[in-house]
Order: C-alpha cells, then sequence, then structure tokens
DNA sequence: TATTCCGTAAAGTTTGAACTGAACAAACTT
DNA sequence: AAGTTTGTTCAGTTCAAACTTTACGGAATA
C-alpha cells in the first residue's frame, strides 16, 4: 500500500514538476508543447521516441515531430542513434542554462541586428531624399538606432558571462 | 510638387519607422498593437489623446485604451494632464531603453521568482512523504533550481548595469 | 519484391487572442 | 436638471496558432 502510495505521488510530483519547469522555459520564446516536451527528456534518462513522447504528453505525433524540430534548430535537443533501434531517439543536452541563454540571446541578437539595419536603410533614404522638413524624426531614428546598439551591448555581455 | 513629393515620402518614411520599430517592441512581449501605439507616442512632439491614436492606427478606441493601459502598468507610457483639456493625453517616457529593459527584467524576474518557489515546494513534498525510489528526479529538481538562481542573477546585473 | 514501419506533409478542425461596435457610467457643460 | 462627452465594460466576431487525422514516400524487414 505504501508503494501504491508512493507511485501515486511519483506521477503526481512528475506532473507538477512539468507544469512548473515548463512555465519557465515558455519564457523563453517556445510554446506550450515545445517547453513540456524539453522538460519530459529534460527528465528521463534515456532518449525517448516520437511514441514515447506521444503517450507521455497525451498529444499526437505530429505535435511531437514539429516540437521536436524547432528544439533541434534551437539546439537544445539531440538526436541519438543507438544500435538495432529503428525509430529516432531524442534526449535533451545537458548543459541547461547554456543552451537556452544562448539560444535565446542569438535570436535576440539576430532580430536586433536585422531591425538595426532597416533602421539605418530608412535613415539614407532621408539624407538621399534630402527630406528638409523633418528634423524631429531623424532625430527620433538616431535614438532608435542608439537603443538597438545598446540591446545589441548587453545581449552580447550576456553571451560572454559564463556562470557554471 | 517637390513638397508633394516631399509629404508623401514622409508619410511612407513615418510608417516605415512604425513597422520596423515596432518589430523590435514587440520582442518584449508586447503585442503588434503596444507596440505600434508606442512607437506612435514616442514620433509625436505632442501627447496624444485616445482618438488621435485611434486615427493613427485606424484601429477602434476599445482598442487603444487596452493597449494604452498595458503601456501604463508597464510604465513606459505616462499620463499627462493639461489645464482645459478635457479627454486624456498620454505620451511615451523619455528613458526608451531604461524604461524597456527595467520593465522586460521585472517580468522575468517575477516569473522566475515564482516558479522557483514553485519549485521549492515540490521539494519539500518529496522530503515530507520520504519518496525514496526517485533519486533521479530529485537531482533534477534541484538542478532546475539551480537553473533559476542562474537566471535571477543574469536579469539582477542586467539591471545593475547602467548603460546610457 | 512485397510488406511493414516510421517520420513528415497536407488538409481540416479547434481554440484563444485581438478586435469591433453597442451599451453604460461617470464627469463635464450648458 | 438635461444633455454631451469620454473612457471602459461587455458581447459577439475574426483570424491565426496549435492540434488531429489521414495520406504519403522512403527506409527497413521479410
Amino acid at each position: 500500500m505504501q508503494t501504491r502510495h508512493n507511485e501515486e505521488t511519483l506521477d503526481h510530483l512528475h506532473h507538477s514538476m512539468i507544469s512548473e519547469f515548463s512555465k519557465t522555459l515558455e519564457m523563453f520564446s517556445l510554446n506550450t508543447t515545445e517547453s513540456q516536451l524539453f522538460v519530459i527528456l529534460y527528465l528521463s534518462d534515456e532518449p525517448m521516441t516520437l511514441d514515447d513522447m506521444k503517450n507521455a504528453l497525451g498529444k499526437s505525433k505530429t505535435a511531437m515531430s514539429n516540437s521536436i524540430r524547432t528544439l533541434l534548430d534551437y539546439n537544445l535537443v539531440e538526436r541519438v542513434w543507438i544500435r538495432g533501434v529503428r525509430k529516432d531517439l531524442y534526449k535533451a543536452e545537458k548543459d541547461l542554462y547554456g543552451k537556452f541563454m544562448k539560444a535565446y540571446v542569438n535570436r535576440w541578437l539576430d532580430a536586433i541586428d536585422r531591425q538595426k539595419s532597416n533602421l539605418k536603410q530608412i535613415e539614407e533614404h532621408i539624407q538621399e531624399d534630402e527630406i528638409q522638413s523633418d528634423r524631429q524624426t531623424s532625430v527620433k531614428l538616431k535614438e532608435a538606432i542608439r537603443f538597438h546598439d545598446a540591446l545589441e551591448d548587453v545581449f552580447n555581455d550576456i553571451n560572454e558571462k559564463d556562470i557554471y
């Protein structure tokens, strides 16, 4: 009876853990399924197949396939090959903090870079067309670009800092 | 004709600026309308009313009212009072970088704190119930909490750093 | 070679976020 | 006091993201 009790609590525990921890991971711009999927893999000792995940989360195989692919893109999950096993196997990357931060920061830096060059292009247009009347906008534009520079600095700093 | 040309380009310019700059602001977990609204206010010299914004963005007054309220909550926008003007007036806060970073980091810190204490509570449950069989989960749980600590550190550092 | 198995693509469905317009309550004007 | 004006609440609509089921192609197996 004690065993049975433990089993139930353990199940409940796993469930809470998935539910809570995944909330944090969602803040890294992962959606619910992706986050939960990662936690499942993170908690599992052995690599898992799509069917394993499907059973663990109670969702369709397609959903698993899609989510695992974005996790792979972000380099948060690794594909594992085991001799004799036909299905694809996946496991969570070891370095939790490092991987998540890197994925996160890179996404920021990419976006900042893209947007900054867009703003600079607008700035060029102003100069080419010699628009006189809009001093104010020009000032704001410079300010906005400066804002992007500052963001770039912060996120670069995060990348350089090693905590673990 | 040159003037007419300028007017068109200027309009187009404003439009581009709103479109591009707001993309960056969306990354601070603002939705499209909130971001665009901020840029509009940011570009405007004078404080604006809900109707002004409505016209600028071509959306309903309700949408403006809702979005401006979240911007207020995040302290990204300020309400302004001018003698004799009946309508509410709003303007963008001056310190672009500082305000956005603070709002963003605080939202992270709040969430991390909440989730961390949830995980700790789960940890207590394990100890109370004296579940023996699950060494592995217990280890992962500690690791996850450590992960949250690391996140807390990073975001605290950002807050302390002053760029401007 | 035929058949089974696995992952992904395609098509259709569900659900929630974002938006609108109408109705309302409070404040202001006359 | 009656009538406007203004911001917000509420009820309903629209649309995109997330999910499911079915179908398919390519690899493994017999």
